[in-house]
Parts: structure tokens; C-alpha cells; sequence
DNA sequence: GATTATAGCGCG
DNA sequence: AAAGCGCGCTATAATC
């Protein structure tokens, strides 16, 4: 028996492959800890999952770790992650005075472990690191030029644990730091799974779509043509030529396509396809129509196709704590900016459905639990927020509600937006004080956070160094607008961050709820489908949208899992808002396709 | 020749 | 028709 902070350790087991659990005292406070330094070829035999399924699991990098577990068809329920905890916890103006907060950076502050890339590329095609798992852990010991801070053993682990535990007990306030640590970390098991199980992929149909968008793919055998496009970009490309009576432009070359305009006597002072649009030339509507078919093209045509999709799965990596404000990140793929153009690629395997779900007007509805706006909740309760005001005479059409409500968490100044702003003040003014809060605390270059505590970034050095070389006496009035310009865009990031940061912490508990209640609905009796173990027989999350999710279920099963998306949304609010009562209504949609589900 | 920066556009 | 926030990715330009 160990103890460290409030948790009581017990060792399980020790030696290479340690497996230390551990039951603390009880209560929510001090849930049951298992630390991990490193992870059998299976865990299975260790009794700690499944059926201990109170255990929760410590490590110190959940997409180090349990991509293995995966790859062994071994699922855990709950985890702490020790790399996610710390930098919350550290971070945190909740728990600035800790003593975590006074050590030297190190392993745990990095934003993601170096060895990542190598689990990942193993995990793309599903199979274990073969011989890898034993050996030196590569994280520490880089192969030669930077060594970098040295991967934590189980004691680092240990000591961690208890700063951590230190800092959230003695926090301003430990029950929102707890849920986020934990909600955090539940995220970083289903980003794994999400990764594991990959997004059910309709190669077929992808393909019919860029051939009729784009026409004859090029031929790619052999040498490389230069100029190989698909045949509708090449004829878009000869239309553009011709119309600007430059026979060599590349449409590809910025600086080119911009020179070709300007000598045809259009005033363009960029290629932007907004400003295009404002353009009359009969080589506008070629080369807008050329740019939208280049996009697909270059972003998700036959390239992305061949490197992405293997084996009739899209596996994204998530970075979880990868954005500042808490949303996740990604890489590989473009997994957060797939096209509507391609949706109707993600398609169910047979007998399976997609549950596609999203939370409508996700942000407003955050903003009025977080800063308990009594009328703006009342607003979005039971039906769409944007219609609510406009039932409540804030404004007149939808149109405008919306328009505005952007404004007030992104911090336009400017049109449409603006102009109606002041009835949404008026209307809702604790909403909008709130918002007004955080920008004036950023604007002072104070730091701001979250409903559960996840604190802003300070800015740099660089913006301090603009405000002090307006404060010269001696300064220009350029320098001046410089800064004043710099100090509205610091509080228009601190606006939107309490209100995104909040809104991701919503979507973490709605998924840490999805993933727990589809694994609690069992195992379909059916056959098992082509999804992975441990999900070939059941409901799986299988794609995250910062606040759209879509679940690939066994076909008889699609409904129920539905219900357990809606009941989660619920239950996610719960968590945050506790007594104070804010609807999250999702538009819930049961299909083949992600297209189809989403009603496009 | 290899790297880094930028413009532009996809998503929420 | 876009602005105001947050991202990742690509092709090309610029730079070493």
C-alpha cells in the first residue's frame, strides 16, 4: 500500500509491464486509481478491466497507451491521463497558487508525446507495434539529436497523481476541475476508440461523386504529366485562359491569376473568391468555378482517397487538448473539414446505420447556463433559440437572431450583426455582460476561463512589447492603432474562448456519456459486422464534430442508440448547469450515409 | 534542393 | 455577401 495526495494505491502488479491499481477512500472525490507505466501485450489477464470496471486507469498518455489495448480488443471504461491533467490543472487560474503550478516544465506539459506518430501509423492498420512493446520506450530515449524531457515512470506517475490530487482538492473549486479532468480524459479514450474502430467508408461512392464533379480522373500511370487535371478543371482552365486572353496562366499560381486580372482592367487586390464575386468579367465565373473543383481536388479527391482510406476506413488521429479553447484537434486527413460534397462516402456497413447527431445552437445555449441568463435560457427552451427570440419580439426574423447571436461571442463590430446587437443586450443581459466580461479581462491581458476550468493563454511577449511601444511618449500613431487594434483582437479570442472553451466541455461530457452508455447497451446477437473488436457486435462512436457525433450501430440496434445520444445530451447539460435548467436539443437523424442522415 | 511562409478555403 | 472566433491542409512562393 502507497498513498499519494487523497488516493490510497494498491500494486496489483510490478515488474515490466507494472500495473498498479489501487481504491481510494471513496466518494466522487477519489475515485478508484490504477497507474500504468507500462502495458502488457494484453491486460486482460490483470482482471482490471471489464469486469473491475470501477478501476480507473492512470497513465500518462491515453494515445500512447491504449491504442495497444485496442489493437488487443480490450476496452477501458474510465481513465485519468496524467499529460491531459496536468496541463488543465496547471493551467488552471482555479488552481494557481498549487505547487504543480511551480514545477518546471517538463514531459507532461508537452502538447502531444513524440512517439505518437509511430502508435498512430500502427494503429491506421490495426495491427500491435510487433517487438516494440517491451523495448526501450522511444519517447525518452529520441533517437539521436534532441533528447527532450525523459518519459515518466510509474513513480513520476505516482508523484503526479498527487500534485495533481493536491492542487484540485485545494482548488477554488475541485468538483468542476474533477469533472473536466475526468471528462477530458474520457475524450482521450474515445478519440483512441474512434481511431481504432475509423469512419465506415464508401470508397465507391467517393469516387462516383469526384467523377462527376471533377470528370475523368487523369491518368496517373507512369510519368508525371504536368499538367494531368481532371477534365473538367482543364476545360474550366482553357475557359479562364481564353477569357483573360492569357493562353500559358496557371490558375494554380496566385500571383499569376491576380496579374492576368488586373491587366484585363479588374481592380482585384487578392484571389479570394468573395472578392471575385464582386467582379465583372466573363473569366470570373471559369476560374470561381475552377477554384471550388481545385479545392475538392487537391483536399479530398483520389490523392487524399488513396493515402487516407484503407480497408473501407477513414482513421483519423484526434488531438485531444489540441485547440486552445479545448476542442480537439486533428491530423492526418483533414478529419474536421470534411466536405458535405464527400458525406455520402460515410456509409454504414450492411446491416449497420449511421446515428448522426448535432447540437442545435450549441454556443448560445452554453453562454446562457454559463452565465445563468434566466430569460435566454427560457428563449431556447423546448424549441430553436433562434425562433425563441424572435417569439419574445428581441428581433423580428431568425435571420437576425442568428446574425447577431454570432456577433455577440465572436465580437463583430461591424454590419448586419452589429446592428442588431443592442436588442440582443438588451434583451439578454447577463448573456452579453458576460461575453463583455471576459473581452474587457483579455483586452487587459488577464487570463480567462471556462465553466470547469480551463484557462486562456496568456498573450505572448510580442503583443507586451506592442503595448509598451505605444506607450511611448515618442510613439507613432501607427504603433498606437497597432496596439489598440492588437488589444481588441486579444479580447475578441478571450470573448469567444469562454464561450467555445465551455461549449467543448459540454460536447466532452456528451461523448464521454455516448461512449459509456453504448458500451452499456451490450453486445447485438447478430452477426458481428466489420467493425473491430471490441465493437464488431456493438453500437460505436465512430466520428466528433465539436458538437456533431455520429454513431455506426448494428441495424436493429440504430434506435436505441439514438435514445442514448439524446439521453447523454441531457445528462451532459446536468453535469455543467447542475440546477440551473438549459435545454441542448440535438437534431438526431438515423441513416445509411452521413449525407443522408443530415438531410442533404 | 530542402525548408518555411503565405494565401486560400474547407469545417464548426 | 461577410464579418467576428477556433482549427488543418494544400499548392505555390519565398527563403535559406
Amino acid at each position: 500500500m502507497g498513498k499519494a495526495g487523497g488516493v490510497v494505491l494498491r500494486v496489483v502488479a510490478s515488474g515490466a509491464g507494472a500495473v498498479v491499481d489501487g481504491i481510494g477512500p471513496g466518494g466522487a472525490a477519489d475515485e478508484p486509481v490504477a497507474v500504468v507505466g507500462e502495458v502488457p501485450r494484453s491486460a486482460a489477464p490483470f482482471g482490471v478491466v471489464g469486469a473491475e470496471s470501477a478501476s480507473r486507469w492512470t497513465w500518462d498518455d491515453t494515445a500512447h497507451w491504449y491504442p495497444r489495448l485496442l489493437a488487443d480488443g480490450v476496452r477501458v471504461e474510465r481513465c485519468l491521463d496524467l499529460r491531459l491533467a496536468h496541463r488543465l490543472v496547471r493551467g488552471s487560474a482555479y488552481a494557481h497558487g498549487a505547487p504543480l503550478a511551480r514545477v518546471p516544465a517538463g514531459w507532461f506539459d508537452e502538447v502531444t508525446a513524440p512517439a505518437d506518430a509511430a502508435t498512430g501509423a500502427s494503429a491506421v492498420r490495426g495491427q500491435p507495434v510487433a517487438g516494440t512493446l517491451f523495448d526501450v520506450d522511444a519517447r525518452g530515449a529520441a533517437s539521436d539529436a534532441s533528447p527532450g524531457p525523459v518519459a515518466p515512470d510509474a513513480a513520476a506517475c505516482l508523484a503526479e497523481v498527487a500534485l495533481l490530487d493536491e492542487a484540485v482538492a485545494g482548488s477554488a473549486h475541485p468538483g468542476r476541475l474533477r469533472l473536466l479532468v475526468a471528462a477530458e480524459s474520457a475524450g482521450a479514450l474515445a478519440a483512441a476508440e474512434m481511431h481504432h474502430a475509423g469512419v465506415p467508408w464508401d470508397v465507391a461512392e467517393h469516387d462516383r461523386v469526384l467523377s462527376a464533379l471533377l470528370g475523368a480522373r487523369p491518368a496517373s500511370g507512369g510519368r508525371t504529366v504536368p499538367d494531368a487535371r481532371p477534365e473538367r478543371m482543364a476545360a474550366l482552365a482553357a475557359q479562364v485562359r481564353a477569357a483573360l486572353d492569357a493562353p500559358t496562366l496557371n490558375p494554380d499560381s496566385l500571383p499569376d491569376v491576380l496579374r492576368a486580372l488586373r491587366r484585363a482592367g479588374l481592380p482585384a487586390t487578392s484571389t479570394r473568391s468573395w472578392e471575385l464575386r464582386g467582379l465583372d468579367h466573363p473569366a470570373i465565373e471559369p476560374l470561381l468555378a475552377y477554384k471550388k473543383l481545385s479545392r475538392l481536388h487537391s483536399a479530398n479527391g483520389w490523392a487524399w482517397l488513396d493515402r487516407w482510406v484503407a480497408g473501407g476506413r477513414f482513421r483519423p488521429e484526434y488531438v485531444v487538448g489540441g485547440v486552445v479553447t479545448g476542442r480537439w484537434g486533428s491530423s492526418g486527413g483533414g478529419a474536421l473539414q470534411l466536405p458535405r460534397q464527400v458525406r455520402s462516402a460515410v456509409r454504414a456497413d450492411d446491416g449497420w446505420s449511421l446515428v448522426v447527431a448535432d447540437a442545435a445552437q450549441l454556443e448560445p445555449r452554453v453562454l446562457a447556463g454559463l452565465a445563468h441568463d434566466e430569460r435566454m435560457a427560457a428563449a431556447g427552451r423546448g424549441r430553436d433559440l433562434y425562433q425563441g427570440m424572435v417569439d419574445a419580439r428581441v428581433v423580428e426574423e431568425r435571420a437576425q437572431a442568428k446574425v447577431g447571436m454570432l456577433g455577440a461571442l465572436y465580437g463583430g463590430t461591424t454590419g448586419a450583426s452589429a446592428a442588431v446587437l443592442p436588442r440582443i443586450a438588451r434583451a439578454f443581459p447577463r448573456a452579453l455582460g458576460h461575453v463583455e466580461a471576459a473581452a474587457r479581462a483579455g483586452e487587459r491581458g488577464e487570463v480567462v476561463t471556462t465553466l470547469l476550468g480551463r484557462s486562456s493563454p496568456l498573450p505572448g511577449a510580442a503583443w507586451a512589447q506592442v503595448q509598451a511601444d505605444a506607450l511611448d511618449p515618442e510613439a507613432s500613431r501607427n504603433a498606437e492603432s497597432r496596439a489598440r487594434a492588437q488589444t481588441r483582437a486579444w479580447g475578441r479570442f478571450t470573448r469567444n474562448f469562454v464561450v467555445q472553451g465551455t461549449a467543448a466541455e459540454w460536447a466532452l461530457c456528451w461523448i464521454a456519456e455516448v461512449r459509456r452508455r453504448l458500451w452499456r447497451l451490450g453486445e447485438h446477437d447478430g452477426p458481428p459486422g466489420r467493425a473491430p473488436a471490441p465493437f464488431a457486435r456493438r453500437p460505436h462512436l465512430v466520428y466528433f464534430l465539436h458538437d456533431e457525433l455520429v454513431v455506426h450501430a448494428p441495424h436493429a440496434w440504430a434506435e436505441a442508440a439514438a435514445a442514448e445520444v439524446r439521453d447523454a445530451a441531457a445528462e451532459a447539460g446536468r453535469l455543467l448547469f447542475g440546477d440551473f435548467a438549459v435545454d441542448f436539443p440535438l437534431s438526431v437523424a438515423v441513416g445509411d450515409t452521413y449525407a443522408a442522415a443530415k438531410g442533404g
